[in-house]
RNA sequence: GGAGGGGUGGCAGAGUGGUUGAUUGCGUCGGUUUCGAAAACCGAUUUGCCCGCAAGGGUAACGGGGGUUCGAAUCCCCCCCCCUCCGCCA
């Protein structure tokens, strides 16, 4: 969530910002509505809250006083508050009730209001960084690094599907099992993704200071509310049925960015970082038909993911170490790669600033984004409540960042395709052989 | 799934309808003392929101949500989580 008062402050600015992401920002003027609404009913029914409270007290005394002395007088502070004074308690208890209603009554419009207001909120991303390029569509990203040079053949390289089928690719047994965009690995090739999954978990935990965390795969709606996927983007989740309310986890961003949900972190104790293995469920409900083939675009993938959580001061210095992290899993496979800086146009909903990676994959004749690594700034630990603390115990929200290291299929192709030979074999990377335990697939 | 116990401030642990945002202990921070430290003593020590330039004032929160009441941490209802035992099952 952005900030209201941000929108109390500044509303054309960020309108203006958010203008850069193709948004409506008609909401930000109905909010900007509201919350004048809001604080002015929230205002009155506080003042009316002081009153009571002061004269429900001053009645609390009078009673335990005419237990001892039943012709004692009303107290000051009630009769202030009536306007008059009250020939005995019931008459007070009375005109209590009615003031204490007409209170509620306010209040209750007060939550409404605030209510309104949050729905319009939950439905707007997160402010641009002031850094990140502004662009309409994927057209406009930017190409800010190019790692390797594309492999080059003396031939013509197949693709992925054209490789691996006698090899345990069984995309039709995956249909059959579960329906199209499940796949199936027998052999070598289930071998190689758990191989894939270790190698990463390994790198990052060893070398680069994540913490290793298994989590559940099943979460609530209010853990997907918390790192933004609800309520915008309900029909890209799976979800369990009406009887559980539960859903299958997109990706292993979700549980790990509500581990410290609703805690203040100590400044020394960040950044905190995690990584965890996850399959990852989606619908990919807007793209339908689209790269269909292999098993470019799934519904159910393995990924370790690695998630951060920092202070604000941070945050820009994580998110490039956290990208670089990602980046030397590509270098230790050796396959060639680009990082994108994404467009204020083709950022996710919650990101600030968003780096892709994108694998080469020379059977396909495509880039695929195998990583996606966002600063999401304030916008998750909003909704969260994650905040951070310093030595003067001066409290704001923390910045969580995450980032795939990597997907599991989409480098799968990667290394199949970039290191398929003339007489359809595939070398293993270098790296990968200890964990797979042979340098041919 | 069944039965029972419990969820209070950083932690421990009181509190069963009326100045209780909450006794107390520990921890932490500041001060006194000391050459320094320990000990002792004194003081401070939750977070959100609203009004205010500020000083300050107001309000909310005792797992979450509803209800009863003039007034709820305290009473009632629903839900969640943790613990123990039983059943079932990897």
């Amino acid at each position: 969530m952005i900030d209201v008062k941000l929108i109390r402050d500044d509303a054309d600015g960020v309108k203006q910002r958010l203008a850069t992401r193709n948004v409506d920002t008609g909401p930000i003027d109905e909010v900007l509505k509201l919350d004048e609404n809001w604080r002015a009913k929230k205002h009155d029914a506080e003042q009316r809250q002081a009153a009571l409270n002061k004269a429900n007290k001053a009645f609390g005394t009078w009673m335990g006083g005419r237990k001892k002395n039943p012709e004692m007088p009303a107290p000051i502070e009630l009769v202030e508050l009536l306007g008059e004074t009250p020939p005995d308690p019931e008459t007070a208890q009375v005109k209590l009730r009615e003031l204490g209603e007409t209170k509620d009554k306010i209040e209750g419009e007060a939550a409404a209001i605030l209510n309104q207001i949050e729905a319009h909120l939950l439905h707007l991303p997160n402010l641009p960084g002031a850094k990140t390029p502004v662009g309409r569509t994927e057209a406009d990203n930017v190409v800010v690094k190019e790692w390797g040079k594309p492999t080059e053949f003396d031939f013509e390289p197949k693709a992925h599907w054209d490789l691996v089928g006698d090899k345990g690719l069984e995309l039709e047994i995956g249909g059959r099992i579960s329906g199209s965009g499940f796949p199936f690995l027998r052999g070598k090739l289930a071998k190689l993704e758990r191989a894939m999954i270790n190698f990463f978990l390994d790198l990052h935990t060893a070398e680069h200071g994540y913490t290793e965390c298994w989590t559940p795969f099943m979460v609530r709606g209010e853990t997907l509310r918390n790192s933004s996927q609800l309520p915008k983007f309900y029909d890209d989740l799976y979800r369990a049925d009406e009887r559980d309310d539960l859903y299958l986890i997109p990706t292993a961003e979700v549980p790990l960015t509500s581990v410290h949900a609703g805690e203040i972190i100590a400044d020394e104790d960040a950044p905190i970082r995690y990584c965890a293995y996850t399959p990852c469920f989606r619908r990919e409900a807007g793209a339908a038909g689209k790269d269909t083939r292999g098993i470019l675009r799934v519904h159910q993938f393995s990924k370790v993911e690695l998630m951060v959580v920092t202070t604000p001061e941070r945050s820009d210095e994580e998110h490039e170490t956290l990208t670089r992290c990602a980046e030397t899993v590509l270098e230790k496979l050796n396959i060639p790669y680009r990082r994108l800086e994404l467009c204020t146009g083709d950022m996710g909903f919650g990101a600030a600033r968003c780096y892709d990676l994108e694998a080469w994959a020379p059977g396909v004749g495509k880039w695929l984004e195998v990583s996606s690594c966002s600063n999401f700034t304030d916008f998750q630990a909003r909704r969260a409540k994650i905040r951070v603390r310093d030595k003067d115990k001066n409290t704001r929200l923390a910045h969580t960042l995450n980032g795939s290291g990597l997907a599991c299929p989409r480098t799968m192709i990667a290394i199949i395709e970039n290191n398929q030979r003339a007489d359809g074999s595939i070398a293993i990377p270098g790296a990968l052989q200890p964990f797979y335990g042979a340098a041919e697939l």
